[in-house]
RNA sequence: GGCCCGUUGGUCAAGCGGUUAAGACACCGCCCUUUCACGGCGGUAACAGGGGUUCGAUUCCCCUACGGGUCACCA
């Protein structure tokens, strides 16, 4: 068989070759170690939660060791393309803190490495199809759907293992008369891999983050240009990773049983072949099981956190925990460290797919979120109310350091308040201090006297100044305390509860009811200084008022 | 079904031949506290099962079970 004569015949239109490419496309000029990998999202629209993980992973491996990480878009499959979502895909990633240094950007596209869009690549995938069928590397098959189909159902019936391989790979040994008829008559065809694998034989391969792995060798021949003359995932993969001097691969672990033939298409094609991360799959529970977190729940989708009230970076720290295990040891000596000071390392890796626990997620919200500013709080709930309650979003606005000093209560210092979960919970936490929320939420506790609550209330507007300090601010209420049976000391009052009404706490439960509307708020002297006197003394007044009437 | 990967408390996990088998979340109890949110102290709870190898296995090997992945002109 005279393959350079098939080359010509399957590609009369390609005259590149692969050395022009290689010549294009040096090695990159990086510092020692330097690590160059990259997202390749195919843009399907929906951008799902589990590809934070090698995102992330891929963005530490780069940015840490002075490499690049890079956007490549995989559109190869026009069946499955959505329109706009290579813009969706830039920017969630982009709310989550994550750039890209080259490919498809916002704004075009960067780097001497592109095109970054497959669809765009066409030419250079052909260049090297057409190489390898000069080598005897790959053939053209004609075969349908239909054929196909029967082959795997002859094989199903003798129980033989299905695929087109050896014996059954119809075209692999075709003569050059029949392809030239077959082309002539204008059949389509896809373009092969001629496999010498065996699947007698096992490849020892080296992962980085499950160790070393015997595998079965490949000896499928398969589809390398689909017959639109596209290139499949794997024949990409080899060019677009070969070329854009991709030196680590972060991928699902669902391309583990791919590996065998992507490391024949690396040989065959003369490349050398990046180092493989394959990462584990995150799960959901679902009954006793383990689940593949799918399309179907909304928590799969990246786009729902944002909706919950999620701030990127909580979701990003609750990644980092599941990434590297030791990662929540280094934030709890590190509380404000940033997040570039963390030695990201592929050992710690875990191998096994966890469950994506949302009590989990919460804490490391809460926590992350009490470290942060008030004014970095404050700038989150608005871009929040923003988006899904904009007349909050006014409120906010009209007066961004009211707003402030209320976030501010309880932050900063060694053990900050820890109120907030998700940016749905500013707005509940904070209504009170705004007449226009502020409502009356809950009822006094039974057992206590109305006229003893009033006459707390008055006493208190009367010895009421906002100029005092807490501790003048307590003693009076403790005096108040107990000049209506309220005793001003807890523990004594424990000793001896049926001596009193009750205790200086219950007196300052009044207050809070009175000025807040609930039982539960922060602390409600700095409540009273944040509302103001005019405020406090209204609000009480109007109680007295209720009380009476 | 073939091939592959995985399996330490409810969850995430440390461990890498000898440990009272860490820690975090969740849960429960107590303490602190003017409420709440914190914080402190304590508690319940695990090496999937069976064989080897070894003086000794959570750790190494094999088998089984279970879970997951993959077997496309999708990625």
């Amino acid at each position: 068989m005279d393959y350079n004569y098939l080359a010509e015949l399957l590609f009369p239109n390609i005259t590149t070759l692969p050395a022009e490419f290689e010549e294009k496309y040096p090695p990159r000029i990086l510092p020692e170690g330097a690590k160059v990998t990259r997202f390749a999202p195919s843009p399907t629209g929906f951008v799902h939660f589990g590809s934070l993980f090698p995102v992330l992973v891929s963005e530490r491996l780069a940015h840490q060791s002075g490499g690049v990480f890079y956007l490549r878009i995989e559109d190869t499959d026009s069946k499955r393309e959505v329109v706009g979502a290579e813009t969706d895909i830039i920017r969630a990633y982009a709310a989550f803190g994550i750039a890209f240094d080259e490919g498809v950007t916002l704004d075009g596209e960067h780097g001497d490495y592109g095109p970054y869009r497959q669809s765009e690549r066409t030419h250079i995938y052909q260049t090297y199809a057409k190489q390898l069928v000069r080598e005897g590397k790959a053939y053209p098959c004609f075969c349908t759907a239909e054929e196909l189909d029967a082959i795997r159902q002859e094989q199903e019936s003798i129980k033989a293992v299905t695929g087109y391989y050896g014996p059954w790979a119809k075209y692999r040994d075709a003569g050059i008369k029949e392809i030239e008829a077959l082309l002539k008559d204008g059949e389509p065809f896809v373009l092969r891999f001629r496999s010498e694998g065996s699947s007698a034989r096992k490849i020892k391969f080296k992962d980085l983050v499950r160790g070393s792995i015997e595998i079965t060798e490949n000896d499928i021949d398969h589809v390398l240009l689909k017959s639109d003359g596209v290139p499949t995932y794997h024949f990409a993969h080899a060019v677009d990773d070969h070329l854009m001097r991709t030196t680590h691969v972060v991928r699902g672990e669902e391309w583990l049983s791919s590996l065998p033939f992507h490391l024949q298409l690396f040989s065959a094609l003369g490349f050398k072949p990046p180092k493989y991360l394959h990462i584990a799959q995150l799960m959901k529970k679902e009954g006793d099981s383990k689940k593949k977190l799918s399309k179907r729940d909304n928590s799969a989708a990246l786009s729902y956190y944002r909706g919950a009230g999620y701030i990127s970076e909580c979701v990003v720290e609750y990644v980092m925990t599941l990434l590297n295990s030791n990662y929540e040891e280094w934030r709890m000596a590190n509380p404000d460290a940033d997040l570039d000071e963390f030695k990201f390392s592929v050992g710690k890796m875990s191998a096994s797919g966890s469950l994506f626990d949302f009590d989990k997620l919460n804490d490391v919200s809460k926590n992350t979120l009490s470290r942060l500013s008030a004014e970095k709080v404050y700038s989150y709930a608005l871009d929040y109310a923003q988006e899904f309650d904009p007349s909050f979003a006014q409120v906010l606005k009209s007066d961004p350091d009211y707003a402030k000093r209320i976030l501010a209560i309880g932050r900063g210092g060694k053990k900050p308040r820890k109120d907030l979960t998700v940016m749905r919970d500013v707005k509940p936490y904070m209504s009170f201090f705004y007449d226009e929320y502020f409502a009356l939420e809950t009822d006094y506790p039974e057992g206590f006297d109305k006229k003893d609550i009033r006459d707390a209330l008055s006493r208190f507007i009367d010895a009421f100044d906002i100029a005092d300090t807490q501790e003048v601010w307590f003693e009076k209420i403790k005096e108040i305390s107990s000049e209506l049976g309220f005793c001003p000391e807890v523990k004594l009052y424990k000793k001896n509860p049926t001596a009193y009404k009750g205790h200086v706490g219950d007196v300052c439960m009044f207050l809070r009811i009175a000025i807040t509307g609930r039982t539960n708020s922060p602390d409600i002297y700095e409540v009273m200084q944040i509302l103001g006197a005019d405020r406090v003394k209204a609000r009480i007044f109007a109680e007295i008022q209720r009380l009476a009437g």
